[in-house]
DNA sequence: CCATTATGTTTTTTT
DNA sequence: AACATAATGG
């Protein structure tokens, strides 16, 4: 009966299958089918007679766990399934805390604040406490902050050790205040208080604890201390804990991930089992090799995994530089192209993974030109698009009215004549009060004398009628019905083209109408329940939970976001110093490791072809800097990537330098062109311009073309040429461009 | 109070 | 380069 869930499983996988009691820890290289088997030992269990129900796994992602589900729909029966809880921590804690949150004499109704809230909300915080907003901002003090909660660290023990501390310290507490006030939690909170409910309340942490006998954790290597402790709370005395990692794929420190917390699960959980996957069966063996060389050539590990595959060898790993981020693009385009006319790909088996949103800009115009179908995985995220979360602020105030945030951010939008000063007048009359900010709007209905000018005070008093009437009706309105009422009522529409042109308008009003799309799929649910579940879960949706397999389309994806997926062809660009590593990485070795890390989760996404890509010189910042390849490129040996076509004089420089040692560690990021050192042909900067517009010219690559424009850039001359495919910058110093009579 | 202009800021990475 | 906020003037 229970053999058919163990064919197809290596002796490795099965054992880890079949561990069901007590600390196992799973260490498993990049496609090495632990999605298998963690599904596969949550069937396991349920065959072996496990209550479904006492079964909690935690992935990382809300699209993992609903796949999860999916394949385990498949090999148990669907109410079991059903009946498992599955989820990421931060929807998980949300979703207990709903009944638990009671215990620390707050509202079950809470709202959630995503990072966008948050940061508003200690701007107010740091407005009120009279700070310089130039010197403290917002942004960097709530980062504070965030660390402290991921550290379990509360304002009162944030540590005051000098005036920058205070200055944090203080803004700790009052945002803390804010938020309580507001009903609101953030992101850190759901996780940070629901640690609190179980150490305040052992009672309630001893049923969650009978309740999930058995756990599972997904991505243990980037937990960090507030998911750390929450583990072993839940983990208790029983310690059934099934915890996967790869310490090689760590990449988010950032966000407090720790990655002893998988180095030491022995000694946290003695007894404890690990089971090492080692065999890959995602990419070639000549893709693991690379990835194997550069992670080798990173600091000690505990332990070593020596991953192998069935694959065969495969393709070649191959290099490819560009003149600069757009011919880089284009390179990517044109190989797509070629790849899908091959027959042997398809635009979805492609995926272009980078550093940082930013670089996919270049990729979309290239891509664009080519008309190949793509789709960009987060950039600006739909949900935090400034339409998006105005109209949502409407919904969440309904929900909530004393979400403070989402107050001031639609009091005048659309814009109804409540300017600075009336909401200025009405915060601090609130404070005088000694009440919040919408009861004091409630207190406008009374006789109470007002700050306000007449008709101040009835603007006031109609945007409350509003939010009145949008509350009255919630109790009755299916949430479509609830949304359309809003965005009549207020005219949305309108309120967008005014402020944008046609075109722009028309496109955010697309978003907007998408908003309420996604709602419909709330309306089964009992009116009740229909606005909070969908706030709650478009609170928490990430961009990869909806990256769509199907779609014949390439992916633009980061690199963070792309850990744990896998595509048949996969360009790595932008693979340069300050880029990766990033230049804030740059100078602490521990984060160049995890940058490093970052390029090897990338490497190991490809099943058989792999691109690794950069630019000679990158527009970033509006500005032009010429670039080196990444000193990672260093670590891996020279015949295992097919090396770069030369394809100009400019490439010989920066390339020639690469696997010598030079351009190593301690290299200067993105060099100046001072320092670049004497150049090839033209050891002194030109004074002037030498080519004009209109002269014909002939290039070792692109062949024949005419000059459009030449002007004086970086101490070099930067030459426009329209060339018989595209038009082309060329700084005159490298590209050897001949004069044609 | 609003529209236009000027200035400044941004780019890590994410739930 | 693109975007957001601040300053300025109507």
């Amino acid at each position: 009966m229970a053999e058919e869930l163990f064919s197809g499983l290596n002796p490795a996988q099965r054992r880890a299958v079949e561990a069901i009691s007590g600390p196992v820890l799973v260490l498993a290289g990049p496609g090495s089918g632990k999605t298998r088997v963690l599904t596969h030992r949550i069937a396991y269990l349920i065959r072996e007679g496990i209550d479904p129900y006492s079964i909690l796994a935690v992935t990382f992602t809300n699209k993992a766990a609903r796949e999860m589900k999916e394949r385990l729909s498949v090999l148990v029966n669907p109410a079991d399934a059903h009946a498992l809880t599955v989820g990421t921590f931060h929807s998980l804690c949300a979703r207990f805390l709903r009944r638990e949150i009671t215990h620390l004499g707050r509202e079950r109704d809470f709202v959630i604040y995503d990072s966008d809230d948050q940061e508003r909300l200690m701007r107010r915080v740091i407005r009120e406490l009279n700070l310089d907003e130039k010197k403290n901002p917002a942004r960097a003090i709530h980062a504070r902050i965030s660390s402290a909660k991921n550290e379990l660290v509360s304002s009162s023990e944030f540590p005051r050790l000098n005036y920058a501390d205070e200055i944090a310290a203080r803004c700790y507490e009052r945002y803390q205040n804010l938020l309580r006030e507001s009903n609101a939690l953030d992101f850190d909170d759901l996780l940070v208080e629901l640690v609190h409910i179980f150490e305040l309340f052992p009672n309630v942490l001893e049923w969650y604890q009978n309740r999930y006998q058995y756990l599972l954790v997904d991505e243990y290597q980037d937990t960090n201390k507030v998911q750390y402790t929450l583990v072993r709370q839940l983990a208790g005395e029983q310690r059934n804990l099934f915890a996967v990692g790869d310490e090689d794929q760590s990449v988010y420190a950032f966000r407090g991930a720790d990655i002893r917390n998988i180095r030491q699960f022995e000694q946290d959980y003695s007894d404890s089992q690990v089971i090492l996957l080692e065999q890959n069966y995602r990419s070639t063996q000549a893709i693991l090799d690379t990835a194997q060389a550069l992670i080798a050539g990173g600091g000690k590990k505990k332990h070593v995994k020596k991953l192998w595959t069935k694959n065969g060898v495969g393709m070649q790993v191959s290099l490819h530089e560009g003149y600069d981020q757009d011919e880089e693009a284009s390179f990517v385009a044109d190989e797509i192209t070629r790849l899908v006319a091959s027959g042997d790909y398809s635009y979805g088996g492609c995926a272009v993974m980078y550093r940082i949103n930013a670089q996919s800009r270049a990729l979309e115009e290239a891509l664009n030109r080519r008309r190949v179908p793509y789709q960009i995985v987060g950039g600006t995220r739909f949900y935090e698009r400034k339409e998006i979360k105005d109209v949502l602020a409407y919904l969440r105030l309904t929900f909530n009215p004393y979400d403070s945030v989402s107050l001031g951010r639609v009091l005048n939008w659309p814009g109804r004549g409540i300017g600075e000063r009336s909401e200025s007048e009405l915060l601090r009359w609130a404070a005088e009060l000694g009440v919040l900010t919408f009861q004091a709007l409630r207190e406008l209905e009374s006789d109470t004398p007002t700050p306000f000018t007449a008709r101040s005070k009835s603007t006031l008093l109609s945007f409350l009628a509003l939010i009145d009437q949008f509350i009255a009706a919630r109790a009755e309105l299916p949430l479509t019905n609830l949304i359309d009422l809003i965005l009549a009522r207020l005219d949305v529409r309108e309120a967008l083209v005014k402020d944008y042109d046609a075109e722009e308008a028309e496109e955010r009003w697309m978003n907007v109408q998408e908003l309420r799309n996604v709602a419909a799929k709330y309306v089964n649910l009992p009116i009740e329940g229909q606005l909070s579940t969908y706030l709650e879960e478009i609170a928490l949706v990430s961009e990869v939970d909806k990256v769509d397999g199907k779609a014949d389309a390439v992916t633009c994806i980061t690199l963070h976001q792309a850990k744990g997926l896998e595509y048949p062809a996969v360009f790595l660009v932008g693979l340069e110093e300050g880029l990766l590593p990033h230049s804030r990485s740059s100078d602490d070795p521990e984060k160049v490791e995890e940058e490093r890390r970052l390029l090897y989760v990338g490497m190991t996404r490809a099943r058989q072809r792999l691109y690794l890509c950069y630019a000679f010189r990158r527009l970033s910042f509006g500005r032009v800097s010429l670039s080196t390849p990444t000193r990672f490129l260093a670590d891996i040996p020279k015949e295992l990537i097919k090396q770069p076509k030369k394809r100009s004089a400019a490439a010989t420089s920066p390339q020639a330098s690469m696997f010598s040692g030079r351009g190593g560690y301690g290299g200067a990021p993105p060099r100046s062109p001072a320092s670049t050192g004497p150049r090839p042909q033209r050891p002194v900067a030109p004074t002037e311009v030498s080519f004009v517009s209109g002269q014909p010219v002939h290039h070792a690559t692109f062949g024949k073309g005419v000059v459009l424009s030449s002007r004086l850039v970086d101490g070099d001359e930067e030459v426009t040429v329209s060339f018989a495919d595209k038009e082309r910058k060329l700084l005159a110093s490298f590209a050897r461009l001949e004069k044609l009579a």
